[in-house]
RNA sequence: GCGCCCGUAGCUCAGUUGGAUAGAGCGUCUGGCUACGAACCAGAAGGUCGCAUGUUCGAAUCAUGCCGGGCGCACCA
């Protein structure tokens, strides 16, 4: 509701300075330091007293009086040295909420891919991927909130080195037939035995240098798709893929489309790729230097013209291959529906809401599957040490001549999960002395360092039991463990979401552990407790009231004469303004803090308002629309920021 | 060497894109449970916004230079 008045509030002061003042420029709207001062701020005078050559002030007073009245709004008044400070119709705010004025967005126009997650599958995954996934899946709540159209890919690197390296690890390290790994996969923790196998034939590469033969030979046999190490890789990879998806599903994590590797190459999408970046002259084949032999971009492509002398990126190898980038930029092109070319697809799991996630497959399908790709906007979610990379992708397509594509190529980069030395600590990781001097100590998940997501999990899961135990003890062990794990997911989610994208997260289990102050549980603490208000209320035998009958405008305009009871409501009304903002800075951490904020708020109002016992029953009434409006409003919230509010707490 | 990011209260972090008196959580201290359940609330202490210049009505925010930390700059992904 907010952002409809903002945006109304913005309209009149531009339309003035157009027809009044002669200015067409941009100013922002904000909010007051002080709630006394009204309900939205703006400062446009101090930017026009510069080429108008008259003081703030006076300007702010002729625009006062030149835009006149706005609808809902009350008063308008200069202060300061030339604030122009917006003062709303209470009684007509609280009417339109209550009439339900913002009505549900509607999903149209173009097509936004989100790619997140992508996990090599080759082992467990880690709280490094989580921070990837929740990020990437909130960005599509709060896109998906604001009417837009999303799709959402996982992209599956299942023919890659990683994945080698754990078949290598099964077939030379440990003499493993994919008998043997079938067998495995039905009757261990597949992901957990991976991760260490990984560490393992990781350790041994270094110890035996020769033996990382094992892995070209796995890479090949891959590649060429067939034989015994070709199974394996098959075995293993959509295995793992299986156990990831279900680990993102406890953080209530789902995806439409899991575009692989395995396909962009039997369907020949790089060479699709080539022809064009050939044609177009984006790469040439390089014939002297270290690069002698293979197919580079140039440099100036990706970095400024001033570093044009430094090295080149190798796009495809001397022995023929193409590496990692060039198998990017074929499928950031088919992203946006450039390349020509698509994938076949075929169900490969149904979600228990029936929804059902589609892989890419290299044959074609009788069963028809949605249009997949062609998006308008891209968002890659990748982790900032991969931004030289990502610029190459998409000097790739400003190369081909895609430069709106390209711009609307975005990189969504966050810093990396590290383990504080506590936490190293605490999972008995003993560190060189180099490291110990460290703020912080990377995950790898070569040398198996790092914080399995499951296990992390699991464990927030008993620590929120010990507590839901000691309050409901009453209830049975089913129902507080399912209780437990909401509130779980929730601190996990919002311990991941608090942090703003450029901020290195140096891991602490004390930390991530917590359900006070600052965390998902407080949040859904509030929540909760408005609903216990109306629990409490059916228990009396009483019915919620009928709103709009006992709350007229005039109603509203006395009761919302209470300042802490106005404040209230109005934070209460921003939840769109918030994702909105949220949205244009590209930060899930500001609905995060929104979040938390209003769930202050309402805790002040619970406190301060005895709401079942106010013996006015317009007052009652009033207090108990605010409790269900705040309750709404605060459950909207926690679903962008896919957390669930818990039965009780 | 070059590029990107970070430096704000004892600790962990925000700071609405340049605005009014720099905020929150944790921790510390003082108080508050008689069930709309305290996973909460009220209050206190705690700041040279790394340093220095500059830009302007106005700077934590922009520019330049230092200092300190992190991450990139493969025929790996």
């Amino acid at each position: 509701m907010f952002h409809i008045l903002d945006k109304q509030i913005y309209a009149a002061f531009r339309d003035r300075l157009r027809s009044n003042f002669g200015v067409e420029s941009h100013f922002v709207l904000e909010q007051p330091r002080q709630s006394s001062f009204g309900e939205i701020a703006v400062p446009v005078a101090f930017q026009l007293a510069r080429t108008l050559k008259q003081p703030p002030a006076k300007i702010a007073a002729s625009l006062v009086s030149a835009v006149g009245e706005i609808p809902g709004v009350a008063a308008m008044e200069v202060a300061g040295n030339g604030y122009i400070n917006v003062r709303f119709d209470r009684g007509a705010y609280g009417a339109a909420l209550l009439e339900g004025v913002e009505a549900a967005s509607v999903t149209e126009g173009v097509k936004i891919i989100v790619e997140h997650t992508n996990i090599n599958p080759n082992k467990a995954a880690h709280i490094g991927h989580l921070r990837n996934a929740v990020l990437g899946d909130t960005f599509v709540r709060m896109l998906r909130a604001a009417g837009h159209r999303v799709e959402v890919q996982n992209y599956i690197d299942n023919t890659g080195v990683q994945v080698a390296d754990v078949v290598a690890g099964f077939h030379f390290l440990e003499g493993k037939t994919p008998a043997d790994v079938a067998r495995l996969i039905g009757e261990t923790r597949f992901d957990y035995l991976c991760w260490d196998l990984y560490a393992r034939t990781s350790q041994h590469y270094k110890d035996v240098p020769e033996s990382l033969a094992w892995r070209a030979q796995t890479l090949h046999a891959v590649e060429a798709g067939e034989g015994e190490l070709h199974e394996l890789a098959h075995l293993v990879s959509n295995a793992i893929v299986n156990t990831h998806l279900a680990t993102m599903l406890r953080l209530n994590i789902q995806y439409d489309v899991l575009p692989r590797e395995s396909e962009i190459l039997h369907l020949r999408f790089w060479a699709s790729a080539f022809e064009l970046l050939k044609e177009r002259k984006a790469i040439y084949f390089e014939t002297e230097g270290r690069n002698a032999g293979c197919w580079v971009m140039p440099s100036s492509s990706f970095r400024g013209e001033d570093d044009a002398n430094e090295d080149s990126k190798v796009i495809v190898r001397s022995n023929g291959t193409v590496t990692y980038v060039g198998k990017d930029i074929a499928y950031q092109l088919w992203k946006f529906g450039l390349l020509g070319k698509d994938f076949h697809y075929k169900p490969l799991t149904r979600y228990t809401d029936g929804k059902e996630v589609w892989v890419s497959t290299a044959e074609p399908q009788t069963h028809p599957a949605p249009a997949f790709g062609g998006g308008h906007t891209v968002y890659n979610v990748i982790d900032v040490r991969q931004s030289y990379l990502q610029d190459v992708v998409e000097a790739g397509l400003r190369a081909l001549g895609y430069q709106e594509q390209a711009d609307r190529s975005i990189h969504f980069s966050y810093e990396m999960v590290a383990l504080s030395p506590r936490c190293c600590a605490d999972l008995g990781i003993e560190l060189s002395a180099e490291d110990a001097k460290r703020p912080y100590v990377e995950v790898s998940g070569r040398k198996g360092l790092g914080v399995k997501a499951d296990d992390l999990m699991d464990k927030l899961i008993e620590t929120a039991l010990v507590e839901v135990a000691s309050r409901h003890a009453e209830d049975n062990p089913a129902a507080q463990r399912a209780v437990a794990t909401e509130i779980a997911m929730g601190a996990l989610r919002y311990f991941l979401l608090k942090y703003t994208r450029t901020t290195v997260i140096a891991f602490d289990f004390q930390e991530a552990l917590s359900f006070e102050g600052e965390t998902g549980p407080y949040v859904q603490y509030a929540a909760v407790r408005a609903r216990n208000i109306f629990r409490k209320l059916e228990e009396r035998g009483e019915e919620k009231p009928v709103f709009s009958a006992v709350l007229t405008r005039d109603a509203m305009a006395r009761q919302l004469a209470d300042e802490d009871c106005w404040q209230v409501l109005l934070s209460a009304s921003r939840v769109g303004s918030a994702v909105e903002k949220a949205i244009t800075s590209g930060e899930p951490a500001h609905v995060a803090r929104f979040a938390f904020q209003l769930a202050q708020e309402f805790a002040a109002f619970y406190q301060k308002f005895k709401i079942l016992d106010e013996p006015d029953a317009e007052r009652r009434a009033f207090l108990l629309w605010m409790t269900d409006f705040f309750r709404a409003q605060l459950e909207r919230t926690l679903a962008i920021l896919g957390i669930a509010v818990p039965a009780y707490m």
